[in-house]
RNA sequence: GCGUCGGUGGCGGAGUGGUCAAUCGCAACAGGCUGUAAACCUGUCGGACAUAGUCCUACGAAGGUUCGAAUCCUUCCCGACGCA
């Protein structure tokens, strides 16, 4: 028995394709395709949960490796679930705050990535046999790790084929991710939608390594899912009522069709409530990835709700809708504006650049583009005072309320951005929707 | 007027005979950012050709000592402080 309910509105004919459906969750519906802003420590940095909702984001990402370091999943637990710790809640009642509202929990897995383990073969692995002990060996672990890598990322993370041993990078102490300690924590959170553990590769990893890594993440996988289903059976018989979170199984696979199509397959096959399309399609490492990785999708019943972890940029996220993707989550918008770029119909622009100090255009003018329906909405009326002149300045002078408004423009923009192709795909004008975005937003 | 300490690139501030076109910070200019160790990071930053590099002009001004001076000497100008 699922936590959610995934009904598809409308969808291409044929193959896998663009859709447009909605997501019952415990907490609320979203109307896919959906935009989760991400609130990493259980905020949406600069952004009040009010401003998100008039946005109209409709749920939220935070990070379970983050919360879990601070202040601790417990804290979130007794706070009455992340949505209502953070305050990411619906119309108060009579007698006290409002229903929390729509909340996903990514792993710790990216972590597992970005805090070093993505750095490959500099990192020391572990074969399973070394890292069986508890606490008591890790500081033996520790030192077999690079330091070389170490002083100069600051990255400690360790993957061993168990789990991952990471010190924390607020303080330096140790700590230990499994599959099963990850869902326990993820429970703790209390996210409609929580991911399994996995480990995120860099596209530029070996085939034999991207592959080692998928078929770690697949036996992760399956440890989660089984993690998760014993947790809530033992919650069921305690008589705690329905089924409260999804678990969604990640695939890898990296830059290879074929371990793509092998992954999805796999953990579409696991029994899991959605999917997640896992990677890192930085542009660094080149343009093919997400292509790849979202040809994957047809190895997956149509009925599986997917989500694209970390697809954030424009024209990616319009791809991977026509590709099938329900959901997406990024920090792009709200990390591009705190440092002052702005998306606009005809690309991203830097406010902090020169010619930008006596524009006096309004801000609003770069939401001109989709979803007219919005014009009176909330983010127009906000920032309609604002110029570009005056933003460039209070980005320039380091002034908060420039990441504020940046962050708020660059949310509203991707909102609409993603509302809009849910419009386009129920008229069925998904295709041309996407193509006049992507002539504008790419042209010179 | 006397004395002391100072005057270095947009600003602050190192450097006190050669390895100095001059550390560093800020500002400026540009770039980057895709499941957030990111209100961050990177590059450029006297001028001209410009890849390396080469050549100019430069450390208040003018002279001087020296193979060689931002660095030493003389005078002048300016600033801060102290004494009259």
């Amino acid at each position: 028995m699922s936590a959610i309910n995934f009904n598809i509105e409308k969808k291409s004919t044929g193959a896998r394709g663009a859709r447009a459906s909605t997501l019952t969750t415990p907490h609320g519906v979203i109307h896919t395709p959906a935009f989760a802003p991400v609130g990493t420590k259980g905020s949406v940095k600069g952004i009040l949960p009010e401003q998100l909702k008039a946005l109209g984001a409709e749920v939220v990402l935070a990070n379970t490796y983050h919360l879990y370091l601070q202040p601790g999943e417990k804290i979130v637990k007794e706070a009455g679930g992340l949505g209502k710790f953070m305050g990411w809640v619906g119309p108060p009642s009579p007698n006290g705050s409002g229903e929390a509202k729509p909340t996903i929990t990514d792993s710790g897995g990216f972590q597992v990535f970005s805090l070093g383990a993505g750095f490959g073969k500099k990192v020391s692995k572990f074969s399973p046999d070394e890292v069986e002990g508890e606490t008591a060996e890790k500081e033996d672990q520790i030192a077999v790790y690079d330091e070389d890598v170490a002083s100069q990322h600051g990255q400690l993370a360790i993957i061993d084929d168990e789990g991952v041993s990471f010190t924390s990078h607020l303080d330096g102490s140790l700590h230990r991710f499994t599959p099963e300690r990850s869902v326990e924590i993820q429970h703790a959170l209390g996210a409609d939608i929580f991911f399994a553990f996995d480990e995120c590769t860099a596209p530029t990893e070996s085939y034999d390594y991207q592959k080692e890594a998928m078929e770690r993440t697949h036996r992760w996988a399956e440890r989660s899912l089984k993690a998760h289903r014993q947790m809530e059976y033992t919650r069921l018989r305690q008589g705690s009522g329905v089924a409260k979170q999804a678990i969604f199984g990640i695939a890898q696979g990296g830059q290879f069709d074929d371990l793509r199509r092998i992954s999805a397959r796999t953990i579409a096959e696991m029994g899991f409530d959605g999917f997640g399309l896992g990677g890192s399609f930085s542009k660094k490492y080149g343009d093919d990835s997400l292509q790849s990785a979202l040809a994957m999708l047809k190895e997956l019943p149509e009925t599986m709700p997917v989500h694209g972890l970390g697809i954030g940029e424009p024209g990616d996220i319009l791809a991977s809708i026509a590709a099938g993707v329900d959901i997406f989550d990024c920090v792009a918008p709200t990390r591009l504006g705190r440092h002052g770029s702005i998306y606009t119909k005809h690309g991203l622009i830097h406010l902090k650049n020169d010619k930008y100090r006596s524009d006096f255009t309004p801000l609003t003018k770069c939401q001109d583009f989709v979803n007219p329906s919005s014009d009176d909405g909330f983010t127009k009326s906000i920032t309609s005072g604002f110029t570009m002149a005056y933003v460039s300045h209070l980005v320039r002078s380091g002034e908060m309320l420039g990441a504020v408004i940046c962050s708020l423009h660059n949310l509203c923009f991707i909102l609409n951005l993603v509302a809009g192709a849910r419009e386009a795909i129920l008229d069925g004008r998904f295709d041309k929707y996407r193509a006049d975005f992507v002539r504008d937003y790419y042209s010179t």
